[in-house]
DNA sequence: ATTGCGTTAGTTATCGATCACTAACTAATG
DNA sequence: CATTAGTTAGTGATCGATAACTAACGCAAT
């Protein structure tokens, strides 16, 4: 019988929620099941979670967290064009070590009836486009980018990385997410960044 | 006891199955209750359907069809810029009207585990990608596209309609999708579309 | 037209499996 | 020794699916 702290043995659970979820789909998602993978028995989850619903908040946190790493990852970068790039860049590179996330954030339908996880995927979804948004209209006071609404160029963004990502999910992750993401931002760029040669030389030069 | 023929009695398990699932999520879809909302009982639901995931099946091939309303409205249009923006309203157009449909498309969860429900998934993204993408190739040999890579600019309308529509169904479809639409659609086309002043009047006109 | 009959859409009743969750008890930790 | 992470055993509810039976339809022969 080994025993954990309860912090460790909830990092645990979500753990293998989450990888429940990716490999059986949420319907496969049951206490039993999920407890025996932990290694404890059914009762022993609920000693650590007071019910399945704050299990699957649980894993809607663990999501949410993706955005501090990603803040952390943008902090020092001075251009706003740049941080855009690096943003798109970042949920790729991201997603391509963690396919797990997909499984959850491609399940809105699971929390789109439960008023309290509904409130907290939105939550998740409007952080990610907050932080965007931020970037786009940086951009646009820097002059780096086309003169259009801020918002729908967030959206158009953010909707091109989730289908690249659901393209990845449903052609079962077989093909190069990060060189698919590379492929798609340079369109992206020549789309919504203004002509710059001076930059678009230093960009191409990086690349190589 | 009122007796249908079997086909009346698909489209209507079908209907309330859609139904179902659009207001009480996936989960929710129990042939017991399907079968109560028809107004028949559970044996009688394995007259029309040999199992659930046949019902499930017959969904996927209910939203299929939206591709040939898709097509047939596209008929008579000769210019591929035309198409596209045909394209893009149509979609806004036709889930405004069968909201429900959302709910199965983004659903894609549900499908993903079982081979053959996954295939007709595929085969539904796939058609709708096909038909943009040839749409894309056309404006392209016209010269009204933006030199780019056909196939990452009909990722990107797809992308941007489905996050359009995805935040429309986290927001309880409580803005005017159409009215949305339109507005992204010029946005969208302010960025792909090759500079045309004459044509762009045109267009102009017709919005008022 | 009416009868007779095979086909098919419906019924009642019930199956075993599995679901989320809990009461009551036990052993490890600090 | 108090607290807490674990156990065994079992709850009622609900799931998809089926066996056995019945009533309505459609069509051919009278």
């Amino acid at each position: 019988m080994t025993r954990f702290r309860t912090e460790e043995r909830q990092a645990q659970i979500i753990d293998e929620a989450i990888r429940i979820i990716h490999e059986q789909g949420y319907s496969a998602l049951a206490i039993r099941e999920l407890a025996r993978q932990v290694g404890i028995t059914e009762p022993a989850i609920y000693r650590h979670f007071t019910s399945k619903d704050e299990i699957i908040a649980g894993i809607l946190d663990r999501v949410l967290q993706m955005s501090d790493t990603l803040l952390s990852d943008l902090a020092g970068i001075s251009s706003a064009r740049e941080k855009i790039r690096r943003f798109v860049l970042f949920h790729f590179d991201f997603l391509s070590e963690n396919p797990e996330i997909t499984s959850v954030v491609f399940s809105e339908d699971i929390f789109r009836l439960n008023p309290i996880l509904r409130l907290k995927l939105q939550k998740i979804v409007d952080s990610r486009y907050q932080v965007l948004r931020s970037f786009v209209d940086e951009a646009r006071r820097e002059g780096s980018l086309v003169d259009t609404d801020a918002g729908d160029m967030t959206i158009l963004i953010i909707g091109t990385i989730r289908l690249i990502v659901l393209d990845w999910r449903l052609s079962d992750f077989d093909f190069d997410l990060k060189a698919r993401g590379d492929r798609i931002l340079r369109t992206l760029e020549r789309l919504i960044f203004t002509e710059d040669p001076e930059l678009d030389k230093q960009l191409e030069g990086r690349r190589e």
